[in-house]
RNA sequence: GUGACCGUAGCUCAGUCGGCAGAGCGCCGGGAUGUGGCCCCGGAGGUCGCGGGUUCGAGCCCCGUCGGUCACCCCA
């Protein structure tokens, strides 16, 4: 016998979002896709599945989302596949096969997909918005885009977040930089952590980011990307610092910021929830990645773009008390002990004008269709009984504020239900 | 992938020394044969995550496994 509870159990590192905590969920999705519309950028649907030379060539081999922790499979025809573990490589791809016009300003929300030990605010599938830039080089679109994802987690009520940004140089100036560093850290070789003593030298911008005390002491004083960028990068990363600096943007320079992808260039940055204790307290990131497109195959096009992680967000927005969205209440909710003929017909006559209507099934006892009236929320009852279905009318009952119950005839329901709403919609925020 | 802790009703949890599986909330029905909230009464709902072992007897002890949580790692 198969196990029945794990059967009926979503996948490890999966959950479910439920009605009413999907009202904040979709409303987080509508406020950032109207917060980027604003700026011009277009919502991009692409497959949740590529091929997985895609993730290979774009994010990186070395790379342990790539190495260890992507979702591979191969389909019925022998296609070698793989579930999506990031945003910015499909956006990329549809990019090279569609060649829209430039600037290509795209966003997007879609679940992403890494096979990790799940924790809290860590999951196997989890889920992103994000944004991708493509065309301009200018350093103008590093801080669009950077503002954006600033802004917009302001916009949600969020303060307690930081922003910290780095370069991660271009073709020109990492070889060196990375020649100077992997000379620097070889001296100091015994020193490192055991990992890093052996990874050094196939990537030693890691050992930067190495959260122990060996490698923190050994890079300390080790030489700085941003002091050794070529004349455009460094140009180019001031002026970003400039233009944040220009727009209000709170940020500090993070010479160890290492992102996981290897596509990176230029710009590089980071959104840290100070409102988690938890190690999963980055809410968002993201870079430039000026030489991405061709590495997929496409033509020499700049690009930046970062992504935010809705559980992550959802749970700082908690933390902060911040973004907290209510379900609108019912406008009217029918109860009918004759048979249920005017709960059919009142109801849809209210869904029709555009209200908020549900109905009791089952032609259950007065009593209880009215307790569930009362725990729909809705603001007004509508009641019909024998003695209203006789005369052909509706006694409304008004549920959330003193007021007497009264008839109304059967024509006039919606008017009277309309009469009793509040004039403004209320604030989403 | 490594290490640690935790899994009892839909939810939050209690369960003493190994001795008949419980509470609150929620849900359904009733008190009140036509009216919600507060109150009162009743009911449904459990392979005690799953499998094995020890024992006269296991929710409790042991092993395994699955899941969750925390740290590492990685990242959203």
């Amino acid at each position: 016998m198969p196990d029945p509870p794990a059967a009926v159990r979503a996948p490890a590192g999966t959950h479910d979002v439920l009605w009413p905590e999907s009202v904040r969920w979709e409303a987080l999705v509508a406020r950032f896709a109207g917060h980027v519309e604003r700026a011009d950028y277009g919502l991009l649907e692409t497959p949740m599945f590529e091929d997985v030379a895609l993730f290979r060539r774009g994010i990186g081999l070395a790379s342990d989302v790539v190495g260890k922790e992507m979702y591979e499979f191969e389909d019925r025809g022998g296609r070698s596949l793989a579930l999506r573990p990031e945003g910015t490589a499909s956006v990329v791809r549809a990019f090279v096969q569609h060649r829209p016009a430039l600037p290509f300003k795209a966003w997007y929300a879609t679940a992403a997909f890494r096979y990790e030990r799940p924790q809290a605010g860590r999951y196997r599938q989890h889920h992103q918005l994000g944004v991708e830039a493509l065309g301009p080089e200018d350093a103008d679109l590093d801080v669009e885009v950077i503002w954006l994802a600033d802004s917009f987690f302001r916009s949600i009520g969020l303060d307690r977040f930081a922003l910290r940004i780095n370069s991660m140089g271009d073709k020109v100036c990492r070889p060196g930089y990375l020649d100077l560093l992997r000379a620097t850290l070889s001296q100091r070789r015994d020193g490192l952590c055991d990992e890093h003593r052996e990874r050094l030298d196939a990537n030693p911008l890691r050992v930067l980011d190495c959260k122990r005390d060996a490698c923190r002491q050994a890079t300390s004083d080790v030489p700085r990307f941003v002091d050794h960028l070529c004349g455009p990068c460094a140009k180019h990363f001031d002026r970003v610092g400039a233009g944040l600096a220009a727009l209000g943007v709170p940020f500090a320079l993070d010479v160890r910021l290492v992102r996981g992808f290897d596509y990176y260039t230029r710009t590089a940055f980071e959104f840290s929830s100070e409102a988690l204790a938890a190690a999963q307290n980055g809410i968002g990131g993201g870079g430039r990645y000026d030489e991405l497109v061709e590495q997929v195959g496409g033509p020499v096009t700049p690009g930046i773009g970062f992504g935010v992680g809705v559980e992550r967000l959802l749970l700082a927005c908690d933390a902060e008390s911040a973004f907290e969205v209510a379900p609108p209440p019912l406008d009217a909710y029918v109860v009918d002990t004759t048979g249920g003929d005017w709960a059919r017909d009142v109801t849809a006559s209210l869904r029709r004008a555009g209200l908020r209507a549900d109905r009791a099934f089952d032609g259950r006892s007065m009593r209880s269709q009215i307790k569930s009236a009362d725990r729909s929320g809705a603001r007004v009852a509508l009641i019909v009984g024998p003695d209203e279905a006789g005369a052909g009318v509706v006694a409304l009952r008004p549920l959330r504020v003193d007021g007497e119950q009264r008839q109304v005839p059967v024509a006039e329901v919606v008017t009277a239900v309309r009469e009793g709403l509040p004039t403004d919609p209320p604030p989403t925020r």
